[in-house]
DNA sequence: GTGAAAGCGCTAACAC
DNA sequence: GTGTTAGCGCTTTCAC
């Protein structure tokens, strides 16, 4: 293949000089760019990028890190972050976690060996190590959606979870709700944390006691959500209506509801937390809380860029929280 | 940042023997293996693999290019193809085009600046310029799902359309139908037109006239999918059945029956081609005709990584076609 | 079993 | 406006 200095040699300059055309510097005689792009055009070259990338010290290239490719959330926020990215010629390398701690490390690992220039990442539980490596680094690192204590150093883009979860419960609440379930994810984690924390703080505020049976355990997945449905309907007590934690969970649910042919929202009414391009095909269409997620991702790019272009202080840390929007369809009955 | 460099001079080696210790080469001492691997972990050196790219002018980075990545078919290929990457330690960049030719070029040319060893690619519609940029680089490429007569000399690995629209109509009549519809996609890609011959050659198969009322034009979308169903029912003589050439159509299929309040399948029978996790959602659930994606990506990056392995000869061109699987759900009523 | 040295393809002083 | 040169961090041949 074609190199620098071929490039050079075919057009009797020196390879300064070809480097110079390629990166359109101005202090080329306009003859020799001529003769210079002439060549290149017609032989194909491509520079070398992992050359440039090891003489300059930087790759050009950003880590997006997810916790699970299938959920329709990340592309949604990769979106955003393409977005950003494509302006400003950064590449973006994905590492897909699985929602497993040993990918996950890797995943970091191969990051950091690649010398990417910042990394955007919904962390599942991200190792002491890992951090450390990427500490020492000096590589820029903005969170999205999940955050935990010992990594409230770096940027963190979410949404208020909490406020979200209000805006829920006190609008079945003006439907007439009071018997109110909720099927959530694991509590170790930022969303599943505060969403449940939500509830627990809107139903209070309502002046209602807080029924355990109607907190249904569970984990983001869609077989959470069956099961949960299968748990609330084996209640004597029911609930009038039933909050899913997330998209996943409400896809289940929905299932089981369908199985158990509940009518809906006659017999249960039922809202998502995040809303996905289903909700709208459910029969009836679900109402939902919305989070900006391409939004999300735009944020997040912007805060990595700005850091990798003015040097990682890991001052002013930036600690963004969005607002949800409820997005009313049919699923809720007015009691 | 500590280099090879500096972990030979805290070890008192040359860089030589840590690169040894580093990629496991056998003929080093194990008093000196573990002096320097106890400095490599304790400083937390990280080696830098562009520069070792840069050596061995290879990247271990496969390129991955979808034309939407929204569509979950691309994740579901993804899954596959990591499963074999990661194994042979081969990473993965992403490039997203949108359907977008102008993004799929910039993509092609990014992929080939960064010496991706090789590339599985989804295309739209490639330029003359970067397929030869590909060539000239010898860089191994193989096809999925979408081909083109001037690719012909690439790996592909596809399933068979044709024959799996044929099991389609086929099945269809099988329960009574003989007013048959579809609503097709773009005819210049590998899908759409040879799904659309398939679905001629069944019905011709059958004896039966083509109807060119049945047979709708549109767009791998959800609008199209819409907007065909609307067209369908506006005709006089309307089909008892209908095919959907891929899932987004059927989505907004399913949509405007729902808004039209069609009765599925009393009133029309419905049949997609590609299976996607909301099909077994529908009500009621939506019988499809599926296609083995993971099984797509991984042999698709089986072959890559043997052509990556074996130097790539452009001989031996594979054109794997796989088959497809009826899953009878509920949507197609037995006349 | 270990080290010295060349070189992968590029950029950026510095010199002229 | 152009060329010379050093060097980014590695691997690997060839000595010893």
């Amino acid at each position: 293949m074609l190199n620098q200095k071929g490039v050079a040699k075919l057009a009797e300059v020196s390879s300064a000089t070809v480097s110079r055309v390629v990166n359109k510097d101005p202090r080329v005689s306009s003859k020799t760019r001529k003769k210079i792009l002439d060549i290149i055009n017609n032989s194909g070259y491509i520079p070398n990028i992992i050359a440039k990338n090891l003489k300059l010290s930087k790759t050009k290239i950003i880590g997006y890190l997810v916790s699970n490719i299938h959920n329709p959330f990340f592309p949604s926020v990769l979106d955003g972050i393409e977005n950003v990215c494509t302006g400003k010629n950064y590449r973006i390398i994905l590492e897909n976690t699985n929602e497993n701690e040993k990918t996950e490390n890797r995943a970091i690992t191969t990051l950091l060996e690649l010398r990417v220039d910042g990394i955007i990442a919904i962390f599942v539980k991200p190792s002491d190590v890992e951090i450390k490596g990427v500490e020492r680094f000096g590589t820029p690192l903005v969170l999205i959606d999940r955050r935990s204590d010992y990594l409230k150093k770096y940027d963190y883009v979410g949404i208020n979870n909490i406020d979200g979860m209000i805006k829920i419960v006190k609008y079945l609440n003006k439907l007439g709700h009071t018997k109110i379930a909720i099927i959530h994810g694991p509590v170790d984690i930022t969303p599943g944390h505060e969403r449940l924390e939500g509830y627990k703080i809107a139903i209070k505020n309502l002046g209602i006691n807080i029924n355990n049976d109607f907190i249904i355990n569970g984990y983001f997945t869609e077989s959470g959500g069956y099961e949960g449905i299968k748990k609330i309907f084996m209640l004597e007590d029911r609930p009038t209506a039933c909050i899913f934690s997330n998209n996943l969970i409400a896809m289940g649910a929905y299932k089981a509801l369908m199985d158990l042919k509940v009518k809906i929202p006659e017999q249960i009414s039922i809202i998502g937390f995040d809303d996905f391009k289903f909700a709208s095909y459910f029969l009836p269409p679900l109402t939902v809380l919305d989070r900006p997620t391409k939004e999300m991702g735009k944020l997040a790019a912007q805060i990595l860029l700005e850091r990798i272009d003015n040097g990682n202080s890991m001052k002013n840390v930036k600690n963004i929280i969005l607002n949800t929007e409820l997005i009313i369809r049919e699923s809720c009955a007015d009691l």
